[in-house]
DNA sequence: ACTCCAATCTTGTCATCAGCAAGATAGGTT
DNA sequence: AACCTATCTTGCTGATGACAAGATTGGAGT
């Protein structure tokens, strides 16, 4: 039957992506204890149970989301350490500071990402996507001290991880720096990334 | 009305404890998105409605379960500091040691404490809880640098929260040594302490 | 000892949620 | 043109948080 203009059609076409997206807006305002999968299927226009095709149960479109997160986050760092040139210190302070600017401007699906529960999800996209922001993360530690040891470069990926992680983290929840400007906060940040460098040269220098 | 030995008392007594307690347990089996307050109410062998009378809201019962999580928290930095001598390095790796161990024992709880949404939890002995645990960090920190500037001694304090806190957060994501067994785990922790340390006091070795 | 009252706990209800079932529709394939 | 499968719908079930109204309790004041 012909259809009215202003009806809607009964196919969606592209309702797997329209959940993402507003997942991912709605993750970010309400929070994860307040992401609903009707209230997605609400902002895509379709109707409650319109979702079970495309995602088997709300932690499968949590999954997908905190997958294209991690995607984002190693497109961020990525790009971040290529603007920083080729001399291996810069780089992996540029590379902190895409992962800081990818976790200030995503909060909440940066915690997501990083929770106990998306660890659990079983989706083998989410690890592979996980992985591969490790591994660039390890590759810009390991550039900086290629003479060292592999026991000393494995505990510097650690330790640069941790303080990266360790600080932005305190920051988004608001334990650090509540009332600084995000200038001042960019600052500390900065300075946080040139300790752990420093730290990690010095520990890369002495061989063993 | 003289009730049989066998019949339950309309009274708890101490429901809010038993809530509390309840609470903890449910929240570290199963993670803070299965956390109900009816299954609260089940276990603690009261009516669906009976919390409500003790804690206004799901979010208060947690807040009160943070704020306490804080104070064992302040509690286990303290105590690991005090059995590591008067060294102030030394205490400062001690204190670090307490963090990750209690961090370690609770991992959904730490969660939970430093999460977006116990942030807006507007609970003021939850800030004050929290805060005790920032200033005895703080004063570790300062301890081991002392001659050092207003801005380097705020500096590494931030650094080396960062790093404590983010190696255990990541560990406890099951992002870092997943495979580990925690013997090798507490190795690389206490690494990543030692580099920290280290990082903090040639920082404020350097004046200014 | 008696009364009364506020705190505690109960049952019952409502709107909402995730997930499942069964039926309607659409787009593509043979 | 017939069909067939993916997509989307309405309609349920069991559970949740919050609220309302009533029952019980223990203690404060007389």
């Amino acid at each position: 039957m012909a259809r009215a203009k202003t009806a809607k059609p009964y196919h969606h076409g592209e309702l797997r992506e329209a959940l993402v997206s507003a997942g991912r807006k709605l993750l970010e305002e309400k929070g994860v204890r307040g992401f609903t999968l009707r209230e997605c299927a609400r902002r895509a226009a379709v109707s409650h149970a319109a979702p079970a095709h495309h995602f088997a149960s709300i932690d499968d479109l949590l999954a997908e989301i905190a997958t294209r997160g991690y995607h984002e986050l190693t497109a961020a760092m990525s790009a971040e350490a290529r603007r920083s040139g080729n001399e291996p210190a810069a780089r992996l302070v540029g590379q902190g500071v895409g992962y800081m600017a990818f976790a200030a401007a995503n909060p909440v699906l940066f915690q997501l990402m990083f929770s106990r529960e998306a660890n659990r999800f079983e989706a083998p996209e989410l690890a592979e996507a996980a992985k591969s922001a490790y591994h660039l993360h390890r590759e810009a530690v390991e550039a900086v001290i290629p003479q060292a040891s592999g026991d000393v470069k494995e505990r510097m990926v650690d330790f640069a991880w941790a303080a990266v992680h360790g600080f932005i983290t305190l920051v988004l929840e608001g334990q650090l720096g509540e009332k600084d400007s995000s200038r001042a906060l960019k600052a500390r940040g900065l300075a946080a990334l040139s300790a752990m460098v420093e730290a990690v040269v010095r520990a890369g220098g002495e061989p063993g």
